[in-house]
DNA sequence: CGTGCCATTGACCATTATCAAACGACGTGG
DNA sequence: CCACGTCGTTTGATAATGGTCAATGGCACG
């Protein structure tokens, strides 16, 4: 591991406020992972035996049943995946896989229960962490329930936008992406597009420019649903 | 607070394995509610002054958007509401109201995240509970998108059929307030009951007949989605 | 200059919502 | 004891939403 890694990592909030020595102890074993986009890295229904963190790059979490898949989260650096599953030594819920070239740390499992189990500092920051994916994860439950493919894509564009901060941004993923992302198909995504030129989306391939107003007033976010946890 | 209740709580997983100190440090100003059905006693968008302990009855976590309500889920004895919202000292990302007469324990949110700050014990098992809704909150967030009405219907009675540890057992709640629990309309769920018929399924008002062999070759559950965690 | 890969568009189908009406169980007052 | 509301459910008709399949078009890359 590279000392920079090593920096990186200690700054993830999965560690704020934790001692050296216990950081030591989970890191101990720690190995990096540089991988190809599209590279299948957790597999649903496996016992975890890492604690993933990402650090650079990108990943998309999926589930597949019954023949279909859907796309649960993106995730963007710093991360932690599989939190909750590591914590009760239960199967994954979900699979995981590179959406563009992304560097991560895998922890041994083992250690962090160990460290679960004997530091509070970082029990504490473990809850923390898992409070936001939890929150982020309902936030999801709530705008898959209460609006339409339309108000999703709008509100998934202000929320772009305000991570961009700019109103002109490039989007990472394909559209199709994007577009399992948001629960619904390739060509559908592309008619909800068609719908938002109306107000103030205009796209040319991966590159957005939106009205802001326009959209907001159209989109209605709501921080009980939109925006991502601190 | 009667004793009976001191001990109940004293059960619950959230206090597992932690010092009689530090639980009568949480509880020393614990209030026990007593509501009728169909009492509101959280609101979405409200800061959280207590954990919220439900001992005795059943509760619907909903939340409203747009002119929208929907239903995330009901809740159980033993199970801590808003732990997520308590820990982080974020607003409660949903209301809740009963379902049947309850009866519940609160604990100043003050105290919660003052035991969290100096207690391993109860920071683990707050952990561990906030592990177990946060799969709970995935799978739903899974089966929504992954099956349709009638596939969670089948699948929901199988899991209370699970649950009560019989082929007939009798739903707790209306259809209609099913129905908002599964994301569908009071007149869908009716529709979807109709074709159950064909699978196994015989109900009357709220009583639940199933064949549960041909139930399951129907409904096709899954450990990744179905069944409550721990 | 193909050859793929996306994205778009059109036609059609499946799923679910909405509105309206009817139905049935149940409790109340005459 | 019966007529009458009320409430929850069912049923029917229609519309909205989103999925699937097929064809087309643009564009990057070899």
């Amino acid at each position: 591991m590279r000392s920079s890694d090593a920096d990186l990592i200690r700054g993830f909030a999965l560690f704020r406020g934790i001692s050296d020595a216990i950081f030591d102890e989970v890191t101990a074993d720690a190995a990096i992972l540089d991988l190809p986009p599209d590279h299948v890295l957790l597999t649903e229904g496996e016992r975890p035996e890492h604690l993933f963190l990402l650090l650079s790059g990108l990943i998309e979490s999926f589930s597949q049943y019954n023949g279909k898949t859907t796309t649960l989260s993106f995730l963007r650096p710093p991360a932690a995946l599989i939190v909750a599953a590591v914590w009760m030594d239960q199967p994954q819920l979900h699979s995981a896989r590179t959406l563009a070239r992304s560097r991560l740390a895998t922890l041994p499992a083992r250690a962090v229960r160990a460290a679960l189990a004997t530091d509070r500092a970082f029990c504490e920051a473990a809850g923390r962490e898992l409070s936001i994916r939890y929150r982020d994860i309902f936030k999801e439950l709530k705008n898959q329930r209460l609006r339409n493919a339309t108000d999703r894509l709008a509100n998934w564009l202000l929320t772009e936008s305000q991570v961009a901060g700019s109103d002109e941004f490039r989007i990472a993923v394909g559209k199709a992406t994007l577009a399992a992302r948001l629960g619904i198909s390739g060509e559908h995504i592309s008619r909800a597009f068609a719908q938002l030129r109306e107000h103030g989306v205009e796209t040319d391939g991966k590159e957005m420019r939106i009205n802001t107003a326009k959209l907001t007033a159209f989109a209605k976010p709501d921080p009980m649903i939109d925006g991502a946890e601190a």
